[in-house]
DNA sequence: CTGTTAGCGCTTTCAT
DNA sequence: ATGAAAGCGCTAACAG
């Protein structure tokens, strides 16, 4: 080490200086210390890593780079992350199970010391596998072992409250934009507007059910689709809020108001939600403090101690897309 | 290597394999690459990048780890890092000179290859220096050194374009919610809005320019203290978008439709302003192609390859919030 | 308290 | 064409 040789010290010296690893005589602490400061001396992380087994690196799997969605969980991640000394790297799988796996390797490769998994696409199965390499976080599934740990949000309940809160407005003919038919969570989804629907003794109308993709354009054409098809209903449930954006553009294309004319609901609760014309009635996801808690759960793991750690409960945020049928 | 022994061969000959570095046998290659799939061996990224004096990571530095702004780029930035074999990581410098030199040194530390920082903080000089350990790509800076190249937009002409683009349209009153006060940007801004109100004849008039701070909250504020203080105008020009999401909230609150009563202009282009309601006129910043080109930039001058690149300009993009005043 | 030694997992001369 | 040996920069015994 070039700061050892200015020093006038030996490698190991400045190492314990460095690390705390052991005490060091008041002298000889201070020429390195100089000597660091003279020469601005870091050091290389990778040997640092390749010496002590850890790379003080996770990494974070997200299905989508650009995304209100994961952004908002990203932020709760890097909070969590903050003074650790660890930092992330992050990764999409594209919505794509086995894309997903392939940059799960990558980061295996990179000696992650640990990864979260946003909203995955893989079976339990596969995460359990490469949980004995590292150790994995994932939301979306309810795991628990020493080296898996796993966040499941109630989807069901959550578009129940959404598709009660319409009802209890009055709303009896309910438009239904789902999310992607192979999502899981937009199964659960539809299935809590099924049973709300069901309680309140409405009968179920498939043709009021329109596939979305969770994106803003889906959520446009699926209106386009209902008008088109001249469906009767007061009020909307989109399968997440960028759906119920684009469902609310179609609406205000055609001179209808919201909610004077038509209530709308979304699922999310966005940053964005909060100002749109007019804010958005939604179910809220937690999306920070899942990032948060699942980082802080994940350090913990790859720390020895026991996983644990708990998220908040979807929630009815009521703004002011809905009112009472007239 | 646990794989050369598997294989019956030398570790320097899996090396080879691996690499491509040199001829290997047929029988051999084989052997090795079947106790590859067999062990499912990956190599050591730490240790490769330990010898190598190559991480194969790159470093971004970002203001805000969760905004739509940011992850537009970052997009682009992903896109342009396809099939490079290099992953990032993101780090944030909050808006601040001091943090963000002090991550800049963190990825340093990490051995990153190159940066790319978006929106930075700091000065010209102090990238430079930085510029001197690894190559940086950075927005909203003209720089073109051997290992240092900066893109930047023209604010002031984009500012320009849709004030321009206004007085066009009859209105004489237009209102100017700024950015921070010490931001670049939002300076250059203003004067773009400050030059095509003198090219019209039109005097500045400084109790319609109220400050923000780049978010909705900021948005809304200002428009009510427009309000409050009575001032007449028929147009109002944000200094970005999520800006005008928020002053269109205040003026929806307020009962005044957009663009019936007031026009509206940001600055941006975010993914959501083609979705707000009426969706947003606005000025065309091109995000992604600005991190897909940095991206690519950064690449080159890592390779060795002379730094070079452009972006597009900025245009202005009209939508719906804009109409000729009666 | 501190220096010497070995070695993390890989690549790269240098021989052969 | 291939193996042996050295070494990237650091830390962790092991002596002393």
């Amino acid at each position: 080490m070039d700061v050892a040789r200015l020093a006038g010290v030996s490698p190991s010296t400045v190492s314990r200086i460095l690390n705390g690893t052991a005490r060091v005589s008041d002298d000889k602490r201070d020429a390195v210390l100089a000597a660091i400061e003279k020469v601005k001396f870091a050091p290389n992380q990778m040997a640092q890593g390749l010496k002590k087994g850890r790379s003080m690196t996770i990494g974070i799997v997200v299905q989508d780079i650009s995304s209100p969605f994961f952004d908002e969980t990203l932020r709760g991640v890097d909070d969590g992350l903050k003074n650790t000394g660890y930092a992330s790297v992050i990764v999409s799988g594209h919505w794509d199970a086995e894309e997903e796996a392939d940059r799960i390797r990558l980061l295996l490769a990179r000696k992650v010391d640990g990864i979260i998994l946003l909203s995955g696409r893989m079976s339990d199965q596969t995460v359990l596998n490469f949980s004995t390499q590292r150790p994995i976080v994932s939301t979306g599934r309810a795991l628990h072992t020493a080296s898996a740990l796993g966040f499941k949000l109630d989807n069901e309940a959550g578009a129940y409250l959404a598709v009660h809160h319409l009802i209890e407005l009055g709303h009896r003919r309910i438009a239904f934009i789902t999310g992607p038919a192979n999502n899981i969570d937009a199964g659960e989804r539809l299935a809590g507007y099924t049973r709300a629907l069901k309680e309140a003794g409405i009968a179920l109308d498939d043709k009021l059910i329109v596939e979305g993709n969770y994106h803003e354009s889906s959520g446009m054409l699926a209106m386009n689709q209902l008008f088109d098809t001249h469906q009767q209903f007061t009020a909307v449930f989109a399968a997440n809020d960028l759906t119920a954006y684009g469902a609310r553009l179609a609406l205000y294309r055609k001179g209808i108001r919201v909610p004077d004319d038509i209530s709308l609901v979304g699922f999310d609760d966005l940053p964005g939600s909060s100002y749109t014309t007019p804010p958005l009635t939604t179910v809220r996801q937690p999306l920070y403090d899942i990032g948060r808690i699942a980082t802080q759960a994940l350090m913990r793991i790859i720390n020895g101690e026991p996983a644990r750690g708990e998220v908040p409960p979807l929630e009815l945020v009521v703004r002011e897309t809905t009112r009472r049928v007239r």
